[in-house]
Formats: C-alpha cells, structure tokens, sequence
DNA sequence: CAATTTATTTCGATACTTAAAATAATGTTG
DNA sequence: CAACATTATTTTAAGTATCGAAATAAATTG
C-alpha cells in the first residue's frame, strides 16, 4: 500500500525536482528552473530561498558571460560544491581505487594502492577499505564529517542490502561484511554495489531520457556482469544481488566457471573463457585466479582479425553465449535497450554475428524486433563515475529532499 | 524526471488510499479506515463526504451486526456496487469465456461461448469479440455506459500497450489488433493482459503483503506462462508483452516447440512436450493445434505415478527444463517468490526432484539459499478473477483516485 | 435521566501551490 | 540623461490539503 500523502510530501517532491533539474543543467537561473521542472515561478523563489539558507546552493552571477540583453538580468544558481563530499571507491583484483567528489560532482582527489586482494582475510578487508579511506581524507584534509556518503563498487555478487559481498573475482574470501565495518570504522555512511550496476547508472545519469523503460547493459571482460535498470531505475534483486547474466546457465554441464560452476555463460564470454578456447584447452581447465593480461586479450583480437581460426572460433562461440543469454533475457524482460560495453566490446564486432544468429534463432519475432543492441566502447572510468553519480543522486533523494536537516 | 506535486497530488493519492483500503476490508466504520490508512479521521470524514456525494461509497449501517457496545455506534462504509461495472472475457482455444462485475468486485453474470477459434480471420476476432460482450450486456439489461472498462485475458504473446494479440495457440491469424475494434464497437475501454499476469494480478489481490519485492507465478498446463511482479506490480516489458518464459529458450537447437522455434523451455515442460517424450516421438514432432485433453494429461500422471518408465523420464525431462528455466531467471532477477501453478502443476511432486536438482546445479549458492518455490493449486477460474482484480484496481487507481469527475 | 463511551464532524492553525501584482535591475531611445 | 521597455524575481492574496483539538452525535450504563 502506498504512504499517506501531506504536505511534506508536496515541498519534498518539488525540491527533489529542482536538485535534480540544478545537477541536470549544472548552472541555471530561476526562470529557467521553473521551465524545466514545471513549477511557479513563485514556489521556485521559496523553494531556493530555502535551499540557499540550508547552504546547498549558491547564487553565481559570474559566469554568466553577460549576455548583455534588456532586463533585469538572471541570476545562475550552481549546487553548493561545499555542501558535502562522496567517496566513491572501487575493488577490484589487487587494486583499490578512490575518488573524492564535491557534492557538485567535480571531482577533488583520485588515489590508486594496490594490494594483494586474494591474500586478504575476510575481516582485514573492511578494516583495510577503511583504513584507506580515513588516510585518503587526511590527505586531502577534508574531515570525515564533512563526507556524507561512501560508495564501493566490487565486481561479483554484491548483497546491496545487507552490505556483504557473497563473492567477488577480487578476494578468496567469501561472505565478506563491508559496509558495516567500513561505516563503523569511519562514522561515514556507506552502500556496496555491484560494479556493473554502475556502469548503468553513470550512463543514466548522462543521458536519463533514453532510461525510461527497461534496458540492460552488459559489460564485457575479465567477467561478464549486467546493471539492469527497469523503470528507470537501477534493479536489485530480493537480496540486492540481482543481474548475474554472468553466471546465467548457458548449456547444462557445460564449460567450468569461475564460480565453480559448470555452464555458467561467464565461461564461454569472459577474457579466460575465450582464450580458454582460442588455446583449443579443455573446458574444464580451471579458470586463472587472476585477470588476464589486457596485452594477451589484444593479442588475441589481432590475432582473430587476421584471421586466426581458433581465435575466430572462439569468439564465435563466445558471441553464440551470448546471444542466447540475451535471448533469455529478452523472452523474460523485453528490455527497450540492451547496451554492449566494457573492455571486452571492443572485439564486438568479432562476436556481433553469431550474437545476433543465437538471437534471431531463439527469440520469438514479435519480440525481436524493436530491440536495438548497442555498444558502448568504455574507458575504465565509468564504474567510478557512476558510482559518484549514484551517491549524489542518492543523496538529493533521500538525504536534501528534506527540509527538516535545516532549522 | 518525476512530476511536480501539489495540492492534487495529495487528494489523488489520499483518495486512492482510502478506496485501497476499503477494497480489502470490504466494509469499515471512518474510523477503522483512519487506522489503516493512517491519516487522520478529520480528513477521513472530508475525502468520504465527497466519495459519497460522488456515489463511489455508500453508507450502510445494516450488515453492521450490532455488536451492542457503548457509544455512538460506527456506520461502515462499502464500495457503492452500482458506481460502474467491468467486464472482464478469457479467451482460449474454441472458447470465450464473460463475467460481468460490479464496482465492489460482486459477479453478477457469467457466460461462456463455444467458437472454433482457429477458424477465425483476424479482424473476426475483434468484432466478434465485441458482439459477444454487447449481446452478454443486453442480456443483463446493463447499458455499455454503464460499464466502465473491459478486460481481455487471452495466452500468449499479448502487447498490453498496442493492445495487440501478437501471436497465441488460440489462434491460426497472428497480429491480431483487439483493443481497438472491440472499444470502437462497444464504446468502452478495453485493456489485453496476458493470462499468466492475470493469475499474478489475482494472487497479489488476494495477499499483497506477500507480493512486496520480485515474484515470479509459472503457469504450467498446454502453454508455459509467466506473469512477472517486480516491485508489487505486474511487469509488462517495452511492448507489454514481457515474461515469455515458455518461449526462453532452453537447449540451442532442442526440441521443436508450438512457436516454430527449436528449444523452447514450453517445448519440455508444456503438456503437448511431455506428452511427446513420453510416447517417445522425435523432438521435432509438431505439436497439435489444439490442447491436450485433460483426460490424457491425467492418464499420463497415473501412469508415471504407478511406476511407467517412459512416463517418469518424461515428467523429470520436464522438471530439468523447468529447473534450468528458473535457475537463469533467478541469475537474472533473484526474485523473493516463486509459484508454479496451472494444471501441470498437479505433477510438480514428479518434477520437483529434477527442478531442485538443475537449480541446484546452475545457481550460485548465495542466491539461491532465501528462494521459495512454491506450488499453488490452481481452479481455472484464477484468470477471470484476477482480471476483475485487475481492473477493479486500474479504476481505483487511473479514475476514481481524481475528483475531476464528479462536479 | 445523567454519566460514560465511542464515532464523526467542525474549527483553527499551518503548509504548500499558483496567478497576479509589485518590485528590481538592466538596456534602449529620443 | 530621463522615461520607457524588458526581463527576472519577490510579494501578496486566494485556494486547497492535512492535522490536532474541541465540539457534537448517538448509543449504553447505572
């Protein structure tokens, strides 16, 4: 059942609108505000008065560029950069990466420390992420209290909810308590994601009118993960750890997985899985602990281009898994969008045909055809930038939504 | 980006509460509709006033039993039957099958028509289609106007937006436009759902607390089903015709289904599927056009139960596919529920085994240890209950949470 | 029949939105 | 350079919602 509505509800609603429309635009004058959220002119000169008294905003006529126009000139409004800051951080094999963001999304610091993950105990691992992130912020000289929120990203099977990562690539360790630990240790609230999911949200955040519906992205490389946002928002299972396409059944029995598992399409369209099969091994080889050299995997693209057989093989295999799990996919979610991204895309077009044969063999036609599968070529980055976007978009919705933080 | 809230907004969703809670309790006094909606009994007696004068309630201190205690003694309030009617039709092969509702969710007429369905042209469908219900309305002396929308429940690919019956086993004509001619001739609203989200619909009608996050209700019988409930509301994909779980493909290259295709899951696990493996016929037999006779379907369980070797291997093929189905839909989704239900569902104790054990093979652990497979024994009158469900709620919700329509 | 009890309505205060009017701050023009 | 034109923003007045408290209604109890 729904919540009764009041008029909290109403000023709440309506000052989410015009963050968001403020972070949209990045710098907008009143008027212009009242355009895009479809309010009065009248509520937006209450609801910014509100909104500059509390410090969220600021009003900066400087870059206006003075367009030297009859009237009354505009005053741009710009989100606060000091109202609050994010970390976003993200794990992955023997590498910890944080951000620090101001809350008008530039951002401020960026540090890289590696460290041997799959040597780590479970408990060692919030401790260590905490233990980096207080030095991070010392170093930087910004205090714990003035960072409302951290963010970690981690590949692997993320319990959002409850903050515990089931499994990931990066460590040996299961079962691994973060957020709790990590807010503990630095008194910093603190949400754990799935990396791909990211990924979804740094592109909804870049281009939301094209997010409406349903759309899967798909990321392609040392693993295979998906983000899947439907209705416009990103999707987390019952326990948060929805979107495993990766290790979605592709043939019962079938090649042996990271996971442990037999089958999983991860072992058919994942860097060790291709090379697995380009170097004509056996299906149950036991997949490298680590991740394959970024050189091996461009070796092998060069290699398929020029039209190495196996190579060609097995990316033809790789795109038959493919587009049967996008298939499966499709049969039970008819997304609007499904986008192909990640380092592995980069060899899409070696995969595109037998994707797009698996597809057009096991989807009903009807359901076929307005479905377009892009690709994304992506740099590293996304996942940090996404999840930055997240944090900040969290924060306008659940935290600055709200009056009641002012007096 | 979300809407702008005002004063309507309230008074939209607090009306719509108060007709929610009413549907469930069937009757109550203001005051216990205070307690249940959680607002407070002054603005409960405002939206009544006026749900009263709109003649969307009436006051009916009768059935009150009289419980003879102290004080002013309460008047429960129920839906007004009269408000307005639905009409809700389940199609299937050779079948039409009508029930007319009033507003309180009564059934005043029940109607079924024998017609050789796969004789029918497609645009037949629509106008016959629309002269049934006209004729059934004449017959109960109701004026169409007086009926507010019509619901169509029909298996099959049903693209709820278009309102377009893409393809389905009912039919030989594919394409088939229904929401269009029946409105235009009937001049009523007219919805298409798909049979399986209807029995979804119905089932959360029933026990919505227990249909919160992600469920999935798998209907077993001559097709595979699958109505989808993400976030308490049935899922419709980009076109609305999402949750073909019986046409996800199952093995590449398997076995040949009703659809055309090769390898889909119904191809297993149907009633036609089985049947095959159990005579032992050639996976690409074609399916008959036309259902399975209850009475072999009950013969085949008989002999499987009483040891038949071909019977057993058939029912276990069935429950791997089945089995391997749900593994890669909770890959997907980690949905909180899952329900089988349909007549198959009376052999599930001969296919539990081999769906735990492929679900058991192809998940990984975490996300499969707080799933509940449930079985749900169905009456076959489930889909034209949940329509009513369905569209008593769509009202409540689209047209009778406004005040716009009365003066 | 007064007291008690429970249900419902009325009243007064407050919050929010909007349209319209007022004010502010600039360029244009004669 | 003063009056005018123009655009941006704020203020004002009116309307609608919710809510808690007080008032009213309608029964039972003693």
């Amino acid at each position: 059942m729904k919540n009764k509505a009041d008029s909290d509800l109403i000023r709440r609603q309506n000052r989410h609108l015009e963050l968001e429309a403020l972070r949209f635009a990045g710098r907008a004058p009143r008027t212009e505000l009242g355009r895009l959220t479809g309010l009065s002119l009248a509520t937006i000169t209450s609801i910014t008065t509100q909104l500059l008294n509390e410090e969220l905003l600021r009003e900066d006529s400087d870059g206006s560029a003075v367009t030297a126009r009859r009237g009354r000139p505009s005053v741009d409004l710009t989100l606060n950069p000091k109202a609050t800051h994010v970390v976003a951080v993200k794990i992955s094999i023997d590498k910890f990466e944080l951000v620090l963001a101001d809350y008008a999304g530039s951002r401020l610091a960026h540090e890289i420390k590696t460290i041997a993950t799959h040597e780590m105990k479970s408990e060692a691992i919030g401790q260590t992420t905490a233990a980096l992130i207080l030095a991070f912020l010392t170093d930087q000289k910004i205090k714990p209290k003035n960072v409302r929120i951290i963010g970690i990203a981690v590949q692997g099977a993320a319990e959002t909810g409850a903050g515990h990562l089931m499994w990931s690539p990066a460590f040996t360790a299961t079962g691994i308590a973060l957020t709790e630990p990590i807010s503990r240790l630095t008194g910093i609230d603190c949400t754990l994601s799935n990396d791909a999911n990211m990924i979804a949200e740094g592109l909804m955040a870049r281009e939301h009118y094209r997010y409406k519906g349903t759309a899967a992205v798909i990321f392609l490389g040392y693993g295979v993960g998906m983000g899947l946002v439907i209705d416009g928002k990103t999707y987390h299972g019952s326990t948060g750890a929805a979107a495993e396409f990766g290790h979605m059944n592709h043939i019962p029995h079938g090649a042996l997985c990271r996971c442990g598992r037999a089958g999983c399409l991860e072992a058919y369209a994942s860097d060790y899985g291709i090379l697995r099969f380009a170097q004509d091994k056996d299906i149950n080889t036991p997949p490298p602990t680590h991740a394959v050299e970024p050189a091996v995997m461009l070796a092998l693209e060069k290699a398929a281009r020029s039209g190495d057989q196996a190579a060609l093989t097995a990316y033809a295999q790789a795109g038959e898994a493919i587009g049967y799990g996008l298939a499966r996919l499709i049969a039970l979610l008819n997304p609007d969008r499904i986008i192909i991204s990640g380092p592995g895309s980069r060899a899409f077009d070696l995969m595109e045909k037998a994707i797009m044969a698996a597809v057009e063999e096991s989807v009903v036609a009807a359901l076929r055809q307005n479905i377009k599968i892009e690709r994304q070529p992506m740099d590293h980055d996304m996942i940090i930038s996404g999840t930055i976007d997240k944090l900040l978009h969290d924060l306008d919705r659940e935290v600055f939504a709200r009056a009641e933080h002012s007096l």
